[in-house]
DNA sequence: CGCGTTTACGTCGTTCGTAACGATA
DNA sequence: TATCGTTACGAACGACGTAAACGCG
């Protein structure tokens, strides 16, 4: 048993049985793959993959039992490989965040700049994916950091870090009457008009469609997409009142007018999220800080090494976080660091 | 990086830092050893060893966290190698449990006799340790199956698996006044007499010493020992009043009087605590099965892959243990399967 | 001088890539 | 016939043990 052995079985496992590219991959050859695979087989005494002729069909059970393990322990190597890379000092790496469309377009950019300014050789891979990939993907021993959000409840893979919460806001053409509103928009005014949002707002569990759904209303989803700037499209095409996540508007969307949501809508929260008892480089915890700068360096630390989960504080709201880097000098003070004007 | 080399490093760390005699634990010679170890550093980038002259004085801060790692990651490869084992139908096998002398004299005789003659070719390795070494050991990440008692508490190390309550006895010579008592004894009427009971009795946190000072009694200890037989031939000795596991008590003890302990005195529970995530082997899942048979194999399948952590059963009393796996005939029937006399 | 580590050297085993072969759809 | 896995061969590397040298107490 050798560790190249084991990484080939789980390159193999992760290329869908397809040892040939499995070995691309890997940086070797196919022979050489089926080579050591069929020597694994000879030292554990049993097969690992089932075959039909000369082409792997499956994973016996054994095999799928193998692989769990072979996984872990390769995640082990990695993180021994980590530590002595942080250890050198070496300032080059890979970086994958898996993260939702929105935290990538309107939170991330800042922290990832900020990272990439102190780490120039550090190549960040930006994976946007589903919401409900990401968890599994998680789980399933990715090697990624993830940031998602959730309504309140803490993701329960792997280690989460609260990051700061956020509202949704509504978002009309200025030319639409409820652009001239003052007083607060409610669910049931909501309900009586089409909406545009997120992809994510069509499944059940949606907290959009749970609030509906408890104040007995009914909604319309004129339609959904992936990402803001979609929605803002759509919107601004007249399709209908858009709701989305308050990171999402910004000062280049002065033709569209900003409520903020029915206090029916649950108040979100930003989570990083880790596998337990992974070794993260300098720079990704470099990148963590840059987020999350309300968490202690040392809860941070024990919390990765997967010791210990400490009581996290109470993360900042959105606008807070936006107030709190830089000088709170002339934009905060005009009032128009978000140049929509919004109701407080 | 190797396994092997992974395997020299924590077998150094092991051996007390001496190559030389790491060398002989893991069969191989020491340059061997010396030179992959300088090798694992030259590729890691920095010195796992802190040395002086040419012996290791340390391990470095580094190296402490290389062998966390390592540690975790040739767990993995024992249980690949573990299941392959199991998946092969291997009946051969080690199998070492540490516990107490109380357990392996009267607990486990029946149940590792039962899996020796289903297994015959494993060595079972009896490794009777102190209370508080148990624990530490385990957490070590120790390979073995920790068997141990709790006055109520779930241990906090790996998987804890509820096998049986049991109450303590008090143990008189047949000639002593107190053995013509027919009521129960107090807490009181023992604090007026000399104890002999077992060395975890001296430590401020056992129960023993807890349900004396909570009922603001003294506790006079005329002396402990290790395991219960010492402890019943001082009694004999006339030396004081026994205070021990009503498991310590057989047919063979019928020159002595035991009464139970007062209530005063919490009932205990023995575990099973094994490693989380740690495969077994299948004559390690048979011993289980014998000390628990109340336990749901699925359940306990779970709890040994740990992926969940089942509501345990409520254990059967001691007692009820031994009336369980034979014929409850002519033993249980006369009342003397322990010969001695005891109030209900 | 003994103990333990390092260095030197030779052998053996293993791994790996190239190339040819085989089977399958 | 294209694709993918297996087998064959040869070269290169690496690990290991033996033996000798080196430092330190």
């Amino acid at each position: 048993m050798t560790l190249n052995q084991l990484r080939y079985l789980v390159a193999i496992a992760d290329s869908g049985l397809n040892i040939t590219l499995a070995a691309e991959h890997v940086h070797a050859t196919q022979p050489g793959l089926s080579r050591q695979i069929k020597q694994l087989e000879g030292e554990l005494g049993f097969l690992l993959f089932t075959r039909k002729g000369r082409s792997l069909t499956s994973l016996t059970q054994a095999g799928e039992h193998v692989l769990v393990h072979a996984r872990r322990l390769l995640d082990e190597a990695g993180n021994i490989r980590a530590l002595a890379a942080n250890q050198r000092g070496e300032r080059k790496g890979r970086l994958t965040l898996i993260t939702t469309h929105t935290q990538a377009r309107y939170v991330l950019p800042r922290a990832v700049a900020a990272t990439r300014r102190e780490y120039p050789a550090v190549s960040i891979r930006l994976q946007p994916s589903e919401e409900s990939e990401i968890l599994a993907h998680l789980a399933r021993g990715g090697d990624e950091l993830a940031i998602i959000s959730t309504s309140g409840a803490v993701p329960d893979a792997g280690v989460a870090i609260p990051l700061f919460r956020w509202r949704r806001v509504v978002l009309v053409p200025s030319a639409h009457r409820l652009a001239r509103r003052t007083r607060s928009i409610s669910l049931r005014e909501l309900s009586a008009v089409p909406l545009v949002s997120y992809e994510s707002s069509r499944r059940p569990e949606s907290s959009l469609r749970r609030a509906f759904d408890a104040a007995g209303l009914p909604m319309q989803l004129a339609m959904t997409a992936h990402d803001a700037d979609l929605i803002k499209t759509y919107v601004r095409a007249g399709l209908g009142i858009g709701i989305l996540a308050e990171m999402a508007v910004s000062a280049a969307d002065a033709d569209l007018y900003a409520l903020p949501a029915p206090g029916a809508l649950p108040e979100c929260i930003t989570w990083a999220v880790l596998p337990r008892g992974r070794v993260l480089r300098d720079f990704a915890l470099r990148l963590l800080r840059e987020l999350a700068p309300q968490i202690d360096a040392a809860d941070l630390h024990r919390a990765v090494a997967g010791n210990a989960e400490p009581a996290w504080p109470e993360p900042p709201a959105w606008v807070d976080l936006q107030r709190e880097p830089a000088q709170p000098s002339v934009r905060t003070a005009t009032g128009r660091r978000k140049s929509l004007q919004r109701h407080q």
